[in-house]
DNA sequence: CAAAAAAGATAGCTATACTATCATTGTTCA
DNA sequence: TGAACAATGATAGTATAGCTATCTTTTTTG
């Protein structure tokens, strides 16, 4: 089977869809890297032209600035995990089996795919981990927010609150508990590489320890058998 | 009673001291309200300075850059919470009791101290919800914790912690639920506001449902009654 | 009151975050 | 095939951010 995968971009993400040129294909895996790489607050749009071969202000004619730039691989991440959530959950009927699909995607590394073969899964998931907060930790997020940037991750905490819901119909905060789990995912990733005392994986650094720690709170907190 | 209290402060965060002299501590009143008002990245020195009265210059004699005076004013509002948790749940013997207290803490919004007169406790409670994350969510938090920067959140850490295993000795992941219900208070509350439909609060937009949530949250995962 | 510490004043330098303009190359479709 | 247009490249320029240096004036204190 030789399926590409592609998603479809909230068109105020950018000023020209880097889906359908060369060079935007190129900045998007680009900055992937260098993000990555050297932290968002080290990255500029000067270095990634440098990168590339191109110039400052052909980056610009694809995003408004490098912060939107951030708001799009956000975006497409989240939009990714929906994908494969749905995907990896469909024909499970059992909402707690779900859920575990759930936290095992949220948890584990991505694996490289390869029906997208201009972002790297992997690179792209530490950036979430590391950067993704930045994305709406900002002073313009009411704009922002109106202009449906961050749908794709509302739309996945909707998709993790409705396993939830059909897990324990009388549990109340599915939504709270939806996205404190994607939270805590990626804040116990980070914090078991680097302040490694505010979790209990100092000694066997497995992400697998982290999906334990979040089934075990989930399925306890909504009460139900796991 | 007539008691100022003070937090001393790590000497790595600042050049020179500013809890010493009268502009050290117009600069952290001042930075605290320019911060919470227009946000960490439009944030500078020099808009500082000239709101003070004083020059750039005279900023940079007691901080290095911008993100030290970020960890600083974080690294001071964990203590000073690590400072009320302690004193709020001292002669408190159940250890569930001690728990809904710093449940209770770590969601409500910080009234006016009178003991320390040059910060505004609600406002840096502000800051660490919208910007407290990019204090760690740095390329250099290696340096940074090996210069012990974030140890006033990780000894709160050990303190939630420490409550948690009184509660539920058998519990494995006491550090990992810790950090995860700090976070959680921070990030429902901004949700809460700025993101509602991530969270339940969106009609009743009260801190009150966010320390319901974690509350319930925490004593299902100890599993131990409340 | 002399010495030292702190603050003020000013200058300057490099990098970042943009915007503008014009030339070149590649594509398409009448 | 060639005119029109889309995409890219090349270059320049502006404002602000981030930081360092130096010298003078004021304030503190032993």
């Amino acid at each position: 089977m030789d399926v590409e995968i592609h998603i479809k971009m909230n068109e105020k993400l950018f000023v020209r869809n880097p889906e359908q040129t060369d060079l935007g294909k190129k900045i998007i895996k680009n900055s992937i890297e260098l993000i990555q790489g050297g932290g968002f607050e080290a990255f500029t749009f000067k270095k990634l032209a440098e990168h590339i071969g191109t110039t400052e202000a052909g980056i610009y004619r694809y995003f408004e600035n490098k912060h939107r730039l951030l708001i799009y691989i956000t975006a497409w991440y989240w939009s990714y995990l929906q994908y494969r959530v749905v995907f990896e959950t469909n024909n499970i009927d059992d909402p707690a089996a779900k859920l575990k699909k759930v936290i095992q995607l949220l948890t584990s590394t991505v694996l490289e795919d390869e029906r997208v073969k201009h972002i790297d899964e992997k690179l792209l998931h530490e950036i979430i981990i590391a950067e993704g907060s930045k994305a709406y930790l900002t002073k313009h997020i009411s704009e922002d927010n109106r202009d449906k940037l961050f749908k794709p991750y509302k739309d996945l905490c909707s998709v993790i609150a409705e396993f939830i819901t059909a897990s324990n119909p009388a549990y109340k905060f599915p939504h709270s508990l939806a996205s404190t789990i994607i939270e805590a995912a990626h804040n116990q990733n980070f914090f078991m590489h680097h302040l490694p005392s505010l979790t209990d994986f100092a000694t066997e650094k497995s992400e697998k320890n982290i999906a334990l720690f979040i089934e075990e709170m989930v399925f306890n907190t909504i009460g139900s058998g796991h």
